[in-house]
DNA sequence: TGAAATACTGCAATCGGTTGCTTAAAGATC
DNA sequence: GATCTTTAAGCAACCGATTGCAGTATTTCA
């Protein structure tokens, strides 16, 4: 028994008296190859204990039925939902993922980019880090028509495919919501404007307020990166304020934020939603633990990376064509809980 | 400009006069190369834009630095804080991850490590499927010396390592707690036994029992996938009993079931932990947001995921030999909230 | 029956780096 | 000044699969 060396398409060949390229052929199920002599490969492979070697074939072929994922973070809840759904979509399609995070950082992302790009992904799904300035880092793949998509945190560039929301929408509803219930002094809190998702969520935001004839007041505008602190701090900054001045709602760009600053608004004394009313964004599983619960936005984490995979593949295989698909928008759903209910009876 | 063809050590041999060898051993700092030389190359990379191509290299000196990632799911917590944990401490040392999911199905498993395999990893991290029976699907690497780090759900087997926390323990000091407390009909929200963490946390649990010449009951083990669905029927189980029959602590292998078991019974009005005490695994978030907050166990997959992912480049390296190191074991800690003070008062 | 079409299979170049071995030049030693 | 080191660089085989083109056997059809 060799130990070391790999068992190569050479060592079938050999074993049945042919040629290389046949056993090569044969094993791709080739039509050009004969039933028999394919059967014949076939069991002599499994017989040898054969396994392919990937990145031989992919060195000749130019692909590497890999794809490359890019994430300011793995562990979050929409996060891993997104990957779930990519990975799912992917090994159906008999593709892998590569995935990296950047940290939130735009030079980790830069990096990260180099890595895929030298490993010859044959696509990048990509969700920007919070302070990324622009894509220059992308360039290499755009230069090789290396198919790019973006996901939730977007860029646009008229070469590749966004899967997005309608965060404008989803945001101008909830405020919309809000303002029917009574509210009439919403506070929000925002993340980096540079990021569409937390721009338009802000832009739909002050529109209701507006089309309402509400003011946007500048004290009720809190930006940060809507970590549990940054809920907590937005809880303090509320009850450092006189009573008068304080919002009577709160409308969070995630769920996290939210759910800290009722927390910590509620050991304080304040009642939700009669004091202060609550709605986050992301359906995160705490907002349906969080009493009251609270009322969010939900879309789905694993249609988002679903969706781009599948687009990705589709264009990769040649059925569509990625560069005439500007952007997809996704449903996204107002789920309408216990925390916005000023009016109606609380219900979980 | 040439759109199409890439820019390789070629071009930069030809541009400079030299040869393709010089400019191989030139870009990876090889000392045998004379340091203006080195820049010479390294500046007509830059020059040309040459991206090194990983598979090619890969091809020739056998090793890809790439570690293949195989979990039964991507979207849990604490899944998603390990492969947080194992991204970060791959990228510092160069490496990259390619990862896959079971969906909690041997098969699955099977075929995603024959994939891992072809694409040739340089080692194999895994937590094992639901119900995975044994470790054929495997035998490939083990044939040839690929290691692989079992985590969380391992298996024992005396060439690889295995990263875990003491479960048993964990379990027999949250069941001595609750014992301590004053309850003596503990429930066991259990996952399969096949799985050493359900095994030893059964284990643990049954031993604080026994040590405290308390019964097992039968009656009060109840095994399950540990979903939001197994949660709420576990607390429909409780509700349809006698009473008398109730138990007066749940302790539960996992944050999910119990947080949801809780909000059922919560529902139908029984008092936690007056009623009945409770206490988790894991440490999930939604165990700081159930009120009361969740007694649970803590243990951290970011350092799962560093340490396994560590153990392992430090054997690819040849600092260390994994085949030594039968199993590591990390530390966790019991995390005592309101869910379970029936003596003293609840905290937050 | 002979020519053309069809069905298989093989040859050999190729993908882009890597590396053992050799060679050439410069420096050291006595 | 001859021999031995040391340093730097090149030659060419190699990794394992893929594929355009060519070759041979078999079948088809007039």
């Amino acid at each position: 028994m060799p130990e070391n060396r790999e068992v190569t398409i050479y060592d079938i060949a050999k074993h049945l008296n042919i040629s290389a390229a046949t056993v090569s052929r044969g094993l791709k199920n080739n039509p050009m190859i004969n039933k028999n002599t394919r059967k014949k490969i076939a069991d002599a492979a499994k017989q040898l204990g054969y396994q392919s070697n990937t990145f031989a074939s992919s060195l000749r072929s130019k692909h590497t039925h890999t794809l490359g994922v890019l994430v300011p973070r793995l562990n979050s809840y929409f996060m891993s939902s997104v990957l779930a759904g990519m990975e799912n979509a992917a090994n159906r399609h008999g593709y892998n993922l590569i995935i990296a995070q950047s940290l939130e950082d735009a030079e980790k992302e830069k990096l990260n980019a180099e890595t895929m790009f030298n490993k010859r992904v044959d696509g990048l799904l990509i969700s920007l880090s919070y302070n990324t300035q622009h894509i220059n880092h992308l360039e290499p793949f755009f230069k090789r028509k290396i198919p790019v998509v973006f996901f939730d945190r977007v860029y646009p560039h008229n070469e590749s495919t966004s899967i997005v929301i309608n965060n404008y929408g989803a945001a101008y509803n909830i405020t919309q919501h809000l303002i029917e219930q009574g509210c009439r002094r919403i506070m929000h809190l925002g993340g980096n404007v540079l990021r569409n998702v937390y721009k338009d969520r802000l832009d739909g935001y002050r529109q209701a307020l507006n089309d309402n004839r509400l003011p946007v007041i500048q004290q009720l505008y809190l930006t940060s990166n809507l970590s549990e602190q940054a809920g907590i701090e937005a809880a303090r900054y509320i009850l450092d304020m006189a009573p008068d001045d304080r919002p009577d709602a709160v409308f969070s760009a995630n769920d996290t934020a939210a759910v800290y600053c009722m927390l910590t608004l509620k050991a304080a004394g304040i009642r939700i939603p009669e004091d202060i009313a609550f709605a986050g964004f992301n359906n995160d599983p705490i907002s349906k633990v969080i009493e009251p619960n609270l009322t969010t936005v939900d879309y789905s984490g694993d249609t988002v990376g679903n969706t781009a995979v599948t687009n990705l593949i589709n264009h990769l295989k040649g059925d569509s064509n990625l560069y005439i698909t500007n952007s997809i928008t996704l449903r996204s759903d107002l789920v309408i809980r216990a925390s916005s209910l000023k009016k109606q009876i609380a219900r979980n």
